[in-house]
DNA sequence: ACAGGTTGTAAGTGATCACTTACCGTAAGT
DNA sequence: ACTTACGGTAAGTGATCACTTACAACCTGT
């Protein structure tokens, strides 16, 4: 249940450019603000959501705290989403079997 | 980009049990209403808010509207959500080959 | 045409949330 | 010990959002 932490973690932009900004290099909360259009509390408090979500740990470096991806949130919403997935495109398949299915979208 | 709209359609909890009741049956408003304690317009907008991303698809049949899980908007997520996967694994695991970084969390 | 059933939409409301400024604790350097 | 730098937290505010009831639109039998 835990991947609606994760959902609602990641829906917001301005968390979810926190948090792509983490891709492959970790950065301090300063170096992270310093990017993004809003203050640095805005970005501690974001980043205190991420890691609750356990998509983002911490490890202190002399007075900075170094921010990076935490794989155990990300993997928690992609086993998730690989269900759904599997399920949702089984009973795609089966609906396209019947062509006399119409479909609409919009 | 459009991932982001999945991301927040899924990140509330009634919206995402509307999604989640769809798991490989159809059901009209009325009937997933019935099996949620919200009403029977709240469905109806939250399902709106998912056919906006993508994520759900409906066909009429007679007077009801038959709302099924759209591949789509899942793919597209699945899609963001695995890119990030790697990269996240490899930058933890290029960290866990030097075993004097500290890690924590929580 | 009328009745019953099913759904989308408008309007209003209470709560949640993202952001700001101000303040406090902590770590390193001189 | 003092100063400087960095980050978390408290308090307040404006906007967004999820939900409700009321109403309008649509389809189907009788």
């Amino acid at each position: 249940m835990a991947y609606g932490m994760a959902l609602s973690a990641l829906a917001d932009p301005t968390r979810r450019a926190v948090f792509e900004r983490l891709r492959g290099r970790a950065a301090s909360v300063g170096e992270i603000a310093a990017d993004l259009p809003v203050s640095r509390p805005a970005v501690s408090q974001h980043l205190k959501a991420l890691k609750l979500a356990g998509l983002v740990a911490d490890r202190s470096e002399g007075a900075r705290r170094i921010y990076h991806i935490d794989p155990l949130g990300l993997g928690e919403l992609r086993r998730w989403l690989d269900e759904f997935w599997d399920e949702a495109l089984a009973a795609f398949k089966k609906d396209v079997e019947v062509p006399a299915t119409p479909r609409r979208r919009k």
